[in-house]
DNA sequence: AGCGTCTCTGTAACATCGTTACATGATGGC
DNA sequence: GCCATCATGTAACGATGTTACAGAGACGCT
């Protein structure tokens, strides 16, 4: 590797193969180094610190990850594809999305998401101070399910399973519903109905 | 304090300080045991390793931000009352929270305001696949809301400013439109308006 | 050719962090 | 008085982020 000399992007390619393999935590400095043959030190003349190594990779992801795709006739179609298939996106890289979450950089990384929806719900009608309330009310929806969509993979052993959350005192007279609270979530189908009321409330029809 | 003798209770209170006062990534075991006056190993000695620390912390937070206060006469308003201040609650200790989540322990903060829920909808005639599925989309709505105001707080200088995300090309003839957009969003308005919205599609009237 | 400058990389060190091995003091029961 | 348990301190290890500094190589200029 010393002989064809190192660039920025190699060290980010090389830190977000670490990131998505191993975490955060893993993503050192000399280990990174070590992964491209090269001394702690050409880190630090290609990127700078490690501050400005996770803004580089944050840049990164909002540039890759930001990209969104509509389809669908109506609006109202049209825009629950959108955040659907934008949180499959961002759920598939997960990590890389918390890692622009805490680098604070997440407005960013919605903004191709948010000009769209704009668009969206302004071809349905929607008004100015109804689209900006609009707009933002369903990125979050999208945003919180990920962030909590992570952590369900990522520690695949909750503390507590469901079924030690809930005892029988908590239904007293009702077996059924003690069945349905002990079930494990799906996440997709809470954030499909949660997104599914939103729209059917914002866009007019 | 070495006369009074060290205790697992002091040293959780000393480092939720610290969280509160300086972040978790201050939180340290030297930094701890300077506070309390102490060597490193007492902290070892009462309350284990880092992670045993950070399982305790977690394990207090769950205890004392848990709990829930209802208001209101009809189940809707008494759900949106519950909702919003438990909201309120947790943004104010928003760290401590984050901390929870960190630790795979976001279900059992919520576990109290879950009984809640699960009472306040029972009673309002949802029936038990309802009450499983709402309980989840209102707490998502809450948790999502608190993990992102936390980052509006502590990274008061967000990279991008509003103003700076759009330019005029996004609203080509709504100046109207553009000024709504570059607001700053008031998250707590966002919220209120989510979830009435979930909640009024949610409880049966 | 000689020289200087700029780019890039390595060596060595520093402070800090989590953690542990080990010794030492205290305290109370026998 | 003696010993076991509890509680704390000292000193060290390895890993981490970071920096000072030196040197190699390329390139242009005289």
């Amino acid at each position: 590797m010393a002989g064809a000399g190192l660039s920025r992007g190699q060290v980010l390619d090389a830190a977000v193969q670490i990131l998505e393999a191993d975490g955060v935590e893993r993503l050192t400095i000399r280990g990174l180094a070590g992964k491209l043959g090269v001394a702690a030190t050409a880190i630090y003349w290609h990127v700078g610190d490690k501050q400005a190594l996770l803004d580089g990779l944050a840049e990164r992801v909002i540039a890759q990850l930001g990209e969104v795709s509509v389809r669908g006739r109506d609006p109202e179609a049209r825009i629950i594809s959108l955040a659907s298939s934008l949180r499959g996106t961002l759920l598939e890289r997960a990590d890389l999305v918390a890692l622009v979450h805490r680098q604070g950089r997440t407005a960013a990384l919605f903004q191709p998401a948010r000009r769209v929806l704009v668009k969206e719900l302004t071809a349905a009608g929607v008004d100015g101070a109804g689209v900006a309330l609009a707009v933002q009310v369903i990125l979050n929806l999208v945003i919180g399910s990920v962030l909590l969509g992570r952590q369900l993979e990522r520690q695949p052993a909750q503390r507590e399973t469901p079924e030690e959350l809930w005892s029988r005192e908590d239904a007293p007279d009702a077996p059924d519903l003690l069945k349905h609270l002990s079930r494990p979530i799906d996440e997709k189908q809470l954030f499909d109905y949660t997104l599914a009321i939103v729209v059917r409330a914002v866009v007019p029809r």
